[in-house]
Formats: C-alpha cells, structure tokens, sequence
DNA sequence: ATGTAAACGAGACGGTACGTCGTGTCTTGAA
DNA sequence: TTCAAGACACGACGTACCGTCTCGTTTACAT
C-alpha cells in the first residue's frame, strides 16, 4: 500500500517537505489529463509540481509507481451506499465507477500502467493493493449486506464463495472498464440499469425462451 | 482496417517488398513476447524483420498502429465453433478468446494500445475496425444460432437488440480481459463454465435462492 | 578533364538525353546559390533538373564530382586580354577570376571541393585539370607576352623558370582567394591595382626604404 | 573568441567537467585526421572523447564551431621569432605558418569551415576572431619591428597603413594556403625563400630587366 | 549555538531511442 | 539501353528523456 520510497531512517538530516508529496500526485494527474501516460515525463511533472527531478526519484521508483500511487487517489472517493436492494446498491457503485473511470486521468492511466504489470509482478502487486482490493472489497459488503436481507442464498463452502466473489468482480470491474475504454461510451444510468438487470437475472431469466410480462419493454438483458 | 499506408503511385517506381510486411508484423509480435510494449523499439523491430528503419516508417505511422496490426493477426483465428447449445457455444468461443488473451504479446500489446487509443480517436477507431468488430460479430452470430435454436425469444425492436448486444459483448470482453490482465489469473474451463452460467443465469437466477438439483456443487454461479 | 561518367559502348539500347548534362550542372549551379555545398543533396539537384536521380549517378561518381564540373564551367570565360603592359595584362585577368569568385555559387562549391581534395587524390587531380590548369595557363601566356614586349627578362633554366610560375600562380590565385573567402572583402579595383604593384614591384621596390616621388599617394604597396 | 556555449547559470547544478572541453577537442582533430571534415561525425568525436553525444552539443552549436575550435588550437604556437631582419622574419613566421598548415587536421578543417563561411556570417566571425585575426597580428608586429629596424618607411595615413597590412596578410596567408592545398605542394625553405624575395622585391626588382649579381642563381622570383 | 546529516534546487552527465534525411543501389514499367 | 519513379539498406542527424551524479544551500534535530 505504501509504495512511495521510505525517506531515511536515521534521526538527523532534514525531513521531508510532506507537501512536496501532495503536489507531485496532482501534477502527474495534471499531466495525465495533458498528455496521457505515454507521453507523460518525470521532468515535466517535477516542473508542474515545482519540485527537482531529484526529490521525485528519491520518492518514487520510477514513472510507473508514481501514476499508480496517483490513480489510486482517484479511487479513495469510492464508497457502497445503502440503497435498500442487492439492485439498487450494485447500480449505485458501478455509477460510481464509472464516474471515476470516465476522468481522463484514470482513462490514460489505469489501463497504461495494468499494460506494464503484465510484465512486472511488483508493479502489478502494488496495483493489486492500492487499487484493485479497494474496489473488491465493495463487492464483498455487497455481499454481506445481500445475505442479511435474505436476497442470496448463504454458500457454506469458502473456496466457493471466494471463486464467485473473484467471478462476479472480474464481471462487473471488466464490463464497466471495456464500456468505457474500449467501447469508449459513457456507462451512464439506462446501461447500469440493464447490465445490473443482466448480471441479477441473466440472459435466460426463466431457463428458457419465455420472455414474461414483469420485464419492461425497455429492458435489453434477458431478451436478445 | 487497412491500417497500413498506402504505397505512393499505382504505376511508376519500384514496388514494395510484400514480404517485409510479414516480416515486420512477426518481429512485432517476438519484440513484444521479449520486451513488452513499452520496452520495444521501432529500430528493433525493424533489425528482427532483416529491414531499414525507413521501411518501416514508410508503411507505419507509429508504434501504436504497427502494433495494432501485429495484435490483430491474433484474432484471425476466433471462430464461433457450434457445439449444439447456447451455453456450449458460448464457453467455446470464450475460451478461444481466453487462450488468444493468455499469449504474452497479446497481454503487452493489446492493452496498451487500448491506453493510448483513449487519447487517439483515430487509434481506437483503427482498433474497433481491426480487432473489436471481429469479436463482437461473434456475439451477432451466436445470438443468431440461438435464435434460430429456440433458446432465446426474438426481439422486435432492432434498437434493443443493439443495445442488448453491445451489453453483452462489453460483458464478456471485460471479464475475460479483467480475469486476465488484472486478476492475473488464468480464464481456464473451469472459471468459462461458471461465467457462462452466471451470464445466462444471473445471481438470482430463479428470482431467489433455490438452487436446482441440476447444477454441480463446484459451480458457484448463482449461489452466492 | 571529361570527368563524366562514359555511356556504355554498346551500339544498342537508347541514347543518352545530351540536354540533361546542362540542366544537371545548371541546377547544380543553382542549388550552390541557394543551399550552398554542405547542404546540397543529390536528390535536390535531381528534381531541380527534371530529372531521376537515376540519371545523375549514371554520369557522375558522386557530389564532389559533380561539383567540380559545375563550378568549372564558370572558368570557362576566363581570357587574358591584352592591356598593352605586364601590369595592365595582371589587373584584368585578376579583375576577372576575382569576378568569378565573386559569384555565391563558386564562394561555396569551389573551397568545399579543395577541402575535400585533401583527403582524395583523384578529387585533386580533377580539380587540377579542370580547373587550376585552365587559370595556370594564362600565367603562362602573360609572361611569354611580357618577354615579347621586353618587360621581363628571359629564363634560360627551364626548372627555374617552373618554379617561378607556380610560385607566382600561388601568390595571384592565393591572394584573390583569401580576399574573397577569407577576409570576406570584395577584390575591386583599387585592391587589384595596388595587388599589381605589390607583385611589381614588392615591399621595399629599391631595395631600401626610399619611397619614390612616382608613386602616387593613394598606393599604399611599398610604403608599409 | 569564446565559441562554446556558456554554461547555464553561475550558481545552482552540477558544474561543467572542464577536463571534457580538452578530450573534446583533441577526439575533434584526432578525427579530421582520421576522416577528414567531411566524413566527420559528431556521435564519433562524443566516442572518441568518452562523452555522450549531448554533452557535445551542449557546449557546441554544430559541427562547424567544433572544427573552428579545434583548428584554431593549432594555430596557439604561432610566434613571431627575431631573426634580425625583415626578410629573415618573413620567413621564420611563414614557415611556422607552412608548418601548421601542413598537418592534415588542419589541412582537412581549415579550409572546409572557410567554405561553409561563406554562407554563414557568423561563423566567419568566429573563424576571424579565433584563427585569422590571430595570424594577422604577427604581421602588424613583423612591420612594427621593421619600421623601427627602418627597413621600411613610415606611413603617416593610418587607413592607407591599413589596407596595406590586409594586402599582405592575403598575400602571404592566401600564397601559403593555396600553395599546400590547391598545388598540394609542400611549402618548403627553398619556396619560402623564393616567397619572401618576391613579396620583398616584386617580378621587376629594378624597374626592368636587369637581374643583379646579388641575387643567387637558384632564386627565380625576379627573373621571370 | 553549533555541528551533523539529510533533503533540496539546479543542472551536467552517459545513455538510448526517436523520427527524419541523405546516400547510393535496386527494381519496376515505359520509351 | 536509358529514363522516371520510387522502394530499399544504411547510417548520421539533432532532440528528448532517462535515471544518476555532483554541486551549493537549506532545514531540522542532537548535542
């Protein structure tokens, strides 16, 4: 979680300008709208954030590490509501999702610095910690708070309840981000609305072809 | 789809050497296993083809548009195989997906260029031609087989049934690449069969928490 | 002296187009002007002449060839004119070679080539004979005149008489060049006269410092 | 004079490692010799001193200041020695001159910046202050000594004293230079004897033809 | 208050890759 | 066989960043 180079132990010396920290994020932000990760530079931040190249280096190891640290801020805001059912509630965090992911500065660099991780374990690691987990942990409570009310059934077996979290997290995390990255449309309240509809009921709600009354008209899921 | 650029006259001039497109798309894809994206060089791609630099700024415009066309041949293989069922099919074709997404320069590549395509109208669009509709024509056809199967209802409203495709094309993309990329974990049959009874089925699958004699205790779909 | 590439001796096949050899060392001439030698390119001379760069490699060897012969030919109108005196004959021949090297196109092309020379023998001896000769020549012809005329005495060691042109050729084209390219400075007619009386008559012209009363007051040669 | 490119601020950075001027321009003339000017790179000079490219280019323009600098080192040892007499000065300081030009760097260097001049005032400026104005002091101070020898006479008009020292230098620099570049011939005692009766005494040393007993048989200048 | 030690700004440094340009060769089809 | 056109292998260009380094200066804490 901590990915930023611990300063040095020793008592003396002078310490660290905490600000320095705070304004570097925000300029690799800035520059993420501006430029985009790949033509984003450590020089160009340093300068944005008024800070030596040096102070940068001796913080992070390099571009990679620093957009992490920098997109997983953008994701502290995300939060579960209570909004009464299992639907409701999986419609309110996956708008909130969205929101995030529509910010240029997570466009450019969550899906550059996942493209590096396929070839760096400590990189995807560090994802794995400051951002991914935060967003499985929702679908966690999620959870939990279903099984209080009583809208799934309770699964005795831990390696299978762990199995469907991970499935149902890839679902929901994979379709939000293709929508909006690759699609490159917005997943604004109707698509909520009809991919929590697909991912509650599925695309044969009834285990078969017969389209009941209780859909709406204008739902898509289950109809195809 | 023709990402390449066009030679300067029909007539006139020493034609291009149409090896040395085949040569450089396969130095792409060996640079991008032994370096991965960011690492890779048009100057080492151009030496791995045995071909001037020149040659190959001559066909390319960049990095992005080469390696969108040596990612590209990838998916020339994804076929929708017919295996009697919706849910057989389904698993088929996303398991051809899967084993396409688990090869390294296809992991390098593809979400790469993804990134940058959000800063680059004209680089998604080169991806949507080139590699997104391959894929979703798939879900055209599948749902067509199925039709004409009985195993799903007829939608009357052409709108809907884009939007419904469109929906679970996002659906099942996203969660390969997710399962893939940023789980890291492999999408092998066991982890297709739940997904695809999660996507025909739904969490709720019976509107509450029966779960069928039918379904194996190991499949976790549907019962969390 | 013919420093072109031969056609090749086969009676069949089709004739060399006579006119491009003009227009490539007209368009040489001008890209001289324009570009100057190190920023001359092949290519450039090529489509300034209408022509394919095919062509001009199939006449000459390379740049500093073709510079040697485009530049030559502006030595071409190079005459000694008979003036009536030694002294008469020196001011218009040097009146005239330094009106040719006033010109940009021989400022650039004609150093760049002697520079280059120094390091290709073959690039030397062509310059030599297509162009150093040609003005060597007119030393010789103003001294037979001068012996005509009385005005110098005769040699009768042909070695000495050897070295003595060459060494005057040195001082006349040596100081018109330096003048020129050097000192930047243009070689009118003031300098040339007071050049002449130098050459005449040297720096200390009764071998002491007794400056005559015929030497006019605006002559500065002799009286340093 | 100072043709390098001043460092960026007095203050503040790591300070310039001066030893690299040094390596710079030695790996500079190590190359003329070895290459000539224009086969010279800058990528190979940066090697052949052990320095990065950029760091070549960060205290130099181009390739053409480099030469300039590199050039006019060689001329630092040029002297004006007292030899007693104006005509035994002439020779001492040509001969140094002869000297140096001999050497292939400079042979290579000089001449080719010279042409380029001609197309760039700047850089003839800096080839005047660096190397020429250099040369051309030795001939105020070779008059100087000689007025005060009175082997000259006094000028009282300062403008005509002027013209007559830039008259000189291009003879005396101008007959050199083309005597070892053009004629490609070494500028020997023998020639420099000959060179200085000439420059001394002029083709007709008594106003005619009569070749005095004084002069010795193997000296031509005078007896054409 | 003074010394010590680290952080800091500035920027030079050795590298690597960039994308372009020029060279001289070649390959085509037309004349 | 020449010519126009242009692709080609090669290699240098001058620039931009990289990540490291070396300075002189600043800032806290421990003496």
């Amino acid at each position: 979680m901590q990915s930023r180079i611990p300063a040095s132990r020793a008592t003396g010396g002078r310490p660290r300008n905490a600000a320095a920290d705070t304004a570097i994020l925000a300029a690799t932000r800035e520059a993420l709208v501006d430029l985009g990760w790949s033509k984003l530079t450590l020089g160009d931040v340093a300068t944005r954030a008024g800070v030596a190249k040096t102070t940068l280096y001796r913080r992070w190891a390099g571009k990679n590490e620093l957009v992490v640290d920098a997109v997983a801020e953008l994701f502290d805001e995300l939060r579960l509501p209570d909004r009464g059912s299992l639907a409701a509630d999986i419609e309110g965090v996956v708008l909130q999702f969205a929101a995030i992911l529509a910010r240029p500065e997570a466009k450019s660099g969550l899906m550059a610095v996942v493209a590096e991780s396929t070839r760096d374990d400590a990189l995807r690691e560090r994802i794995r910690a400051s951002i991914v987990d935060r967003q499985k942990r929702l679908v966690l409570e999620g959870r939990a708070r279903a099984l209080t009310r009583g809208e799934l059934p309770p699964e005795p077996d831990p390696a299978t309840a762990t199995r469907t979290i991970d499935l149902i997290f890839d679902v929901v995390a994979g379709a939000v981000v293709h929508r909006t990255l690759v699609s490159a449309e917005q997943a604004d309240e109707d698509w909520v609305r009809d991919f929590t509809r697909l991912l509650l009921h599925g695309l044969t709600p009834l285990g078969g072809a017969r389209g009941g009354a209780n859909r709406p008209p204008q739902n898509p899921a289950g109809s195809v």
